[in-house]
RNA sequence: GCUCGGGUGGUGAAAUUGGUAUACACGCCGGACUUAAAAUCCUGUGGACAGAAAUGUCCGUACGGGUUCGAUUCCCGUCCCGAGCACCA
């Protein structure tokens, strides 16, 4: 019989579907595993075939825990609140639900038909309102918490107000903002305003006001990760800096533990050096100059001396600070002006004021700045050094202010040379005549009591003076700053917040959820109010509700925790659940998110942790980043002012202009020259100048889109090749975690292949035999391509390579191929095996050689047992007629193998002949492990 | 500039982590079946040299050195490619 792999497919989908096959109850009596993938946006266009890449791959992994009795949790949903469907809406008054439903739709009937095994029963959707209830639950959590330092940990606010009523907060340690000191009389004496103000500055979601990206095309402000090279990632909208009142989640109060736990998950180098870098943890020392103006009469506003605090990481270079320098938005900045800098100061601030994100960072390399007219003196040496104001040092790291020491960072050096300031050079034998020197190594001088160290011990020593000194203390920076939470749009979660005498106050969250309220437009008002100011009665007992919602990071932060527990109406996710459940084992998903969704879902986590709500401190154990697919472009090139095309060995000799082609009318970068005349009016008449007879295009690796007609569509494939051998194609295309172009081009081998098993079963013969398989006993050569084939497919899964997994397959059955071999005891085990990658065939052929459920699980762990079993035994091996060692093996090895491997390396044998060696560990052919 | 990855046939890529380099697949060459084509199947396929042939010899994993009985794998230097970060003091 013929292999009808589309009947085939639907059927045990259908099956699948009704008998809710994958289904994964909390069944606390089995070992659990959870297999993620990050859930998808699902836009207008659909998948293409790069999308199911780490879906393939998470499946086949599920499916073969499955196989080795774990009891999976393999999830699907779709993070529903997003961008696009609401600038859709704006243009054509759309509801954004109409359109997200709708894609939804699509997206599932593509990922049916690629034969997944998500247990559908706990799909996910970030704007239902009973999920986003649990994310306005976290955030009212947040909003009532405070970080203790003293704990690490987050804590009630509750617990915080009546220490406040107590003792006040002198003996409060926080990550919190600018508060004054206050005792317990003093905090009773506050109005409520007052009070608000202060918690507000401890609270972990909190309100502030402060420099944000703000994106006018998009009418939005946007978090750090969503800003890339001063444009918007979604649009590539210019973004500018501006003040404004922002929800803000005080992410940086978790920056250590972040960075610290990161040593103990499975992740790659490259993403982990990722968040490292994000993070951005350094040591240093924080300390004190001295605000000293040489001439009072120069109008300085001083009538004391003032500290100004600055950040080092090399405070071992204190001796050659030249000047100091602060940042335009530093508050420093109008203190330090002395009346004679007034006007080139205010000059500078417009200037740098008016310069957008974009162009700050395409004129870094253009040194700018102004004295302040004020000095500093240098704890140290007592030398009095100018103060400058300039761009390069940025207001939100450190304090704001810097020594400058250009001898020894390279920025400081460049700006030193531009405004000729003096350069001091700290270490032995350095040349600063050119360029800094930023080493942090060599033998310090001129530098008092660190003369003669090594920077290595100077460092600690400089920092260990400071303090004795008691003009500051050791500290450790982050760059992490806060994430900006809320956004000027409709389509997203509404914050459970409503302002109380402008006092923001907390929905109680027995109201959860906070419904979306449908208004008629979508755009923001015309007095650039977020588009919910046009919702009625958008007010909470008669005081209005804010009407900013929150980000898309907000819904993808904790729904790897609701898939434990979906449909649990009174938490997140209930105790039980997460306790047997517990994080996610395995997560699939794309680099894009290294320094979003992933940090944010790891500070939620933990945050969730800190009260108590979840029983791991981290999310995701195991990471894999699956790579992207892309497109493969087809040109032809038409011969400029005419309708003639010629083919691409040819084009050099004409003037011609390069246009994509649709790639389903070119096979094998051969163009269908009717199809094209057929696929555009204009084309109707082309003429064509060929090569031997044929019109060969061009190609290129491109982004795969819709502009570029390069998209190949996931559902063409399964009704022309099958799921299965899409699934097969897209693991044997190369390593998960690579990029590459999609290449129809080898598809056939894969499909060949699977047609190669099916006849296995058919005596050969494909559509003449009929389904014929004996219950003879194998042969050892059976055996060996059996056991042969479990063992590398085994281990190959485990380590996340499923293209050579694909290729083992692919070896077996032709080895099987050649042996006609249609033994049930040898390829019941390879449908086993197989049903990972290809389902829908095995659960056919386990069907017909007589098993009456669905590929019985059960009975693997005995054809595992039998065929795996690695007797292994001692065998000798002699140089010159003499036995020499013995040679451990396992019983799948044949004598010829190891012999071989000798004779191929004569050189090793005289050599291990004349040394004492214990034992060597041979496979057919090659030697694995000398023990001596 | 800094930090991580990588460079293996015509192409996608393997190599059990120091043990016969190029598995598997595509493509290509030749053949079988066919009136023909498609499909299918079989054979060959890193390079150079020698040979009628089986076969043999040498060179080959970006380049130059090193360690080792043995290096695609480890070490040093150079050159390319990709990704991320980028005034973070």
């Amino acid at each position: 019989m013929e292999y009808k792999f589309n009947e085939i497919e639907a059927k045990w989908q259908k099956y699948w579907a009704e008998n809710k096959t994958f289904f994964a109850p909390t069944d606390t009596s089995k070992p659990k595993y959870y297999v993620l993938d990050m859930f998808p946006y699902p836009s207008g266009a659909g998948l293409h075939v790069g999308h199911p890449l780490g879906y393939i791959a998470s499946d086949i992994y599920s499916r073969y825990k499955r196989l080795k009795g774990f009891n999976v949790l393999h999830p699907m949903g779709y993070d529903a609140f997003g961008l696009p469907a609401e600038q859709y809406a704006i243009q054509t008054g759309q509801h954004p639900r109409i359109t997200t439903m709708e894609n939804i739709d699509r997206y599932r009937s593509q990922l049916d038909r690629i034969g997944f095994s998500f247990d559908w029963d706990r799909e996910v959707k970030t704007c239902d309102s009973d999920y986003y209830k649990w994310t306005q639950w976290a955030f009212l959590k947040m909003f009532d918490s405070w970080y203790n330092k003293k704990t690490n940990s987050a804590e009630p606010i509750k617990e915080l107000v009546s220490e406040f009523e107590k003792r006040g907060n002198l003996k409060v340690e926080a990550f919190c903002g600018e508060v004054p000191q206050f005792t317990s009389e003093q905090w009773q004496a506050y109005s409520d305003t007052q009070k608000s103000d202060i918690l507000m500055q401890y609270r972990i979601a909190y309100l502030g006001e402060t420099s944000v990206n703000w994106c006018p095309e998009l009418g939005t402000v946007l978090a750090n990760d969503e800003v890339k090279e001063g444009v918007s990632v979604r649009g590539g909208f210019p973004v500018e800096q501006k003040k404004m009142k922002q929800w803000l989640l005080r992410v940086s109060a978790y920056a250590g533990r972040l960075l610290d736990d990161l040593e103990e998950l499975q992740w790659s180098d490259a993403l982990k050096e990722m968040q490292r870098n994000w993070i951005g943890r350094s040591y240093g020392a924080q300390m004190v100059f001295k605000v000293v103006n040489p001439d009072p009469a120069d109008g300085s506003k001083f009538d004391r001396e003032y500290d100004m605090e600055i950040f080092t990481t090399r405070a071992d270079t204190i001796f050659g600070v030249t000047f100091m320098v602060v940042a335009p938005e530093s508050e420093w900045v109008e203190k330090l002006t002395t009346e004679s800098q007034k006007q080139a100061v205010e000059e500078y601030l417009t200037q740098a004021k008016k310069k957008t994100e974009r162009e700050r960072i395409a004129e870094t390399k253009s040194v700018t700045g102004v004295f302040s007219g004020s000095w500093a003196q240098n704890p140290f040496t007592g030398e009095k050094v100018p103060i400058w104001i300039a761009e390069y040092v940025l207001a939100g790291y450190g304090t704001g202010a810097i020594m400058a020491v250009p001898a020894h960072d390279s920025r400081d050096y460049a700006f030193a040379k531009k405004f000729g300031l003096k350069i001091v050079p700290l270490i032995e034998g350095c040349d600063v005549s050119e360029e800094s020197f930023d080493a942090k190594e060599g033998i310090m001088i001129n530098s008092g009591f660190l003369t003669g160290m090594n920077v290595k011990e100077a460092i600690p020593a400089a920092i260990e003076e400071v303090e004795r000194r008691g003009i500051g203390h050791r500290t450790v920076n982050y760059r992490l700053r806060d994430a900006i939470f809320s956004r000027q749009r409709y389509w997203g979660e509404p914050f459970p917040i409503y302002y109380k005498d402008d006092i923001a106050t907390a929905v109680p969250e027995s109201e959860l959820p906070l419904e979306l309220p449908d208004i008629e437009t979508f755009k923001p008002t015309d007095n650039g109010e977020p588009p919910l100011a046009r919702a009625k009665n958008w007010a909470y007992q008669g005081y209005p509700l804010e009407k900013s919602t929150m980000p898309g990071f907000a819904g993808s932060s904790a729904y790897y925790l609701r898939y434990m527990d979906p449909h649990n109406e009174e938490a997140l996710v209930g105790r039980e659940a997460n306790r047997y459940w517990r994080n996610v084992d395995l997560y699939v998903g794309g680099t894009e998110h290294a320094t979003g969704h992933l940090i944010y879902s790891r500070f939620w986590n933990k945050f969730l942790y800190d009260l108590g709500y979840v029983c791991e401190k981290e999310p995701f154990k195991k990471l894999i980043n699956q790579g992207m697919i892309q497109g493969r472009s087809n040109f032809v090139y038409r011969i400029k002012n005419t309708n003639t095309f010629v083919s691409n060995g040819l084009k050099d000799k004409y003037d011609t202009t390069e246009i994509h082609v649709d790639i389903n009318i070119v096979y094998n970068d051969r163009l269908d020259i009717e199809a094209f005349r057929n696929w555009r009016p204009e084309y109707n008449n082309a003429e064509f100048i060929l090569e031997n007879g044929e019109y060969i295009c061009g190609w290129a690796v491109e982004k795969m889109s819709k502009s570029m007609f390069n998209v190949v569509n996931p559902d063409n494939i399964c009704s022309k090749y099958g799921a299965d051998t899409l699934r097969l194609y897209e693991m044997f295309l190369g390593p998960v975690e690579m990029s590459k172009p999609w290449d129809t081009k080898g598809i056939d081998g894969v499909h060949r292949f699977l047609r190669k098993f099916w006849k296995l079963f058919y005596g050969g013969g494909e559509g003449t035999g009929s389904f014929c398989v004996t219950d003879e006993e194998p042969t050892p050569q059976e055996l060996k391509i059996l056991h042969k084939l479990i063992h590398k497919v085994e281990t190959d899964i485990e380590n996340f390579s499923f293209n050579t997994s694909v290729s083992a397959f692919m070896v077996a059955v032709n080895e099987l191929s050649a042996l006609k071999c249609n033994k049930k005891k040898v390829l019941v085990p390879v449908i086993v095996l197989l049903s990972a990658f290809a389902p829908h065939i095995c659960e056919e052929l386990w069907q017909l050689t007589g098993h009456t459920q669905s590929v019985s699980f059960a009975d693997f762990p005995m054809y595992y047992e039998e065929y795996t079993k690695e007797d292994t035994f001692e065998y000798p091996v002699s140089f010159n007629g003499k036995t020499r060692f013995k040679l451990s093996l396992s019983k799948s090895l044949s004598k010829s193998g190891v012999e071989k491997a000798v004779l191929a390396a004569p050189e090793t044998a005289k050599y291990l002949a004349g040394n004492s060696v214990k034992k060597i560990i041979v496979v057919p052919g090659r030697i694995i492990n000398i023990v001596m």
